[in-house]
DNA sequence: CGCATTTCCTGACTGTAGTCAGGTATTTCT
DNA sequence: AGAAATACCTGACTACAGTCAGGAAATGCG
């Protein structure tokens, strides 16, 4: 573990002043590297003011006053009521905004091609490769498990996307209405619980407990964005949630899962779950899964 | 090569957002980083203003300001002259100093460890290996190459080294004055060239061109630093020179080694060299090479 | 409807990072 | 010895990054 440390620790130390370096060089030219964030975060297609602001982990004065800087340089224009709420204003680049992005996308470009320039053919290679591989991994530690109030913003966007994805994997179709078994206030503490991954902010997979009997919890919507698959969070998710329920003092946890989800399937199996005969009805549920903790 | 350059803006992308935050939380408490940076910098075993400036690459106010802030606070020392240089000055951390640093190598420490700790054993192995390959490669094209004038203090330095390696190599040892056919103004542009390989501004190899005949040159005292063997620095120190004596009309360059460093020879192979009869009188020479340049 | 909340905005403020122009010792070059 | 260069310092300044308190408009809740 202690050369672990050491390496992570010489990674840190060169990364940031190399990058560092860079990102001033390439992209801070004549103004201020948020604002070129910023431009970048607006895109193309435009976004709302609340969105640049969590993406960009902002205050919102700082990044109205920010906003305010874009438009006055005549590169971005806020539009007030967008139809829908009246308070949230949409953003939009103005042509001359576009062509400053098309400018720091190649100055983006620019400096990664400055990363591989000096290297040799399969030097680049590798170094491309292993840092793909520090993305996907970082992006994996860089995954948060917080638990949240179901009826907030973030936990209803999680779970909208998880009834999404049942509709269109299920050959049945999927209808909430057959399945609310479990309401939003059976995952509320200090009974039950949910959970949100989440990754800079942006919520990338949740999962929640619910209080069967005192001894007994069940584990429901159990979803990871397909952003982050194969990192690891269902698992984590999982395991957080056994904790929560260790918490809780229940000897147990139960799960059901449908025929076509072969991935949560193996998950379970491969978490200490062992099948059970069926133990609800839930007319989607085809397996039926139990864990004795410990 | 697109799909290369989109794999590290994303990388780019990731491990800033990633650091900075971490920097910030772990290492930014309750002190400016770059007052982190510089005790860190000073270490245990001191230093002078000059290394620290060159080091974190700061301007010579900034520096002496941040100096004196860590002696307010009673954690850092100058020294004034140290018998040596009267201008030079030296600091070292007090005792408050040294427990500052240590805490801050502790937070180091968790640092690397809060990356490591949600991902899985395996996981994590990957991310070390792949973090200390990007480290590796990272630094290898970090590395710039530089023509700089003989008689300057980086330059002495690197020849100063480029000596010691072959007294200690040679067995049977080797004396400075025995080979100086090539005079330091000899490298001197416009007929001559030495180049310096630097990373992050600290000194890391050396080569020089001089000119033997209208047509021809010579390349001479081409040292790479141990710390970065392996990184093709060699070879792009040796590309850089030929590119030069292109420039200068150099139809032909011309080296000669000794029998005892057999990973030089095998550059020279590899890069387009062809073993020739002894062109010079050099003692120390065993293998005399020549290139001719298109 | 009235009140709380949310979204965005403004103004005032702080801390960090860093530059620039000069100034004083000390050393080196000639 | 005198001039030029070097190493460090000081003071004045700028840009960037960010926080905090509060205020106006729109929305949601009871």
């Amino acid at each position: 573990m202690r050369a672990d440390t050491a390496a992570i620790r010489r990674f840190n130390r060169t990364v940031t002043r190399r990058l560092g370096v860079l990102n001033e060089k390439y992209l801070g030219r004549d103004r201020p590297l948020v604002e070129s964030r910023m431009l970048f975060e607006i895109g193309s297609s435009g976004a709302t003011v609340r969105e640049l602001r969590e993406r960009l982990g902002l205050d919102s004065g700082y990044a109205s006053r920010l906003l305010r800087a874009l438009e006055r340089k005549g590169l971005a224009a806020t539009s007030g009521s967008a139809g829908e709420d009246g308070r949230v204003k949409h953003v939009r680049l103005t042509r001359s905004g576009h062509a400053e992005l098309r400018r720091i996308d190649a100055l983006s470009d620019d400096l990664a091609q400055s990363m591989l320039e000096p290297l040799t053919r399969e030097q680049a290679a590798r170094l491309v490769a292993a840092m793909t591989e520090v993305e996907r991994l970082l992006r994996a530690s860089g995954i948060e498990m917080t638990p949240v109030d179901p009826y907030g913003p973030n936990a209803q966007w999680c779970l909208g996307r998880y009834f999404e994805e049942l509709a269109s994997r299920f050959p049945e179709g999927y209808d909430r209405g057959a399945d609310v078994a479990a309401g939003l206030d059976e995952f509320r503490p200090p009974e039950g619980c949910l959970l949100l991954a989440s990754l800079f902010g942006e919520s990338v997979g949740c999962g929640a407990l619910r209080v069967l009997t005192p001894r007994m919890g069940e584990i429901k919507r159990l979803w990871v964005s397909p952003q982050v698959r194969g990192l690891g969070v269902g698992r984590r998710l999982l395991e957080t949630l056994e904790q929560a329920a260790r918490e809780r003092k229940l000897r147990c946890v139960r799960l059901d899962t449908h025929e076509s989800l072969a991935e949560a399937r193996q998950l379970y199996r491969t978490s200490g779950y062992r099948e059970i005969a069926r133990f609800n009805a839930n007319p989607y549920a085809h397996h039926w899964f139990e864990k004795i903790l410990e």
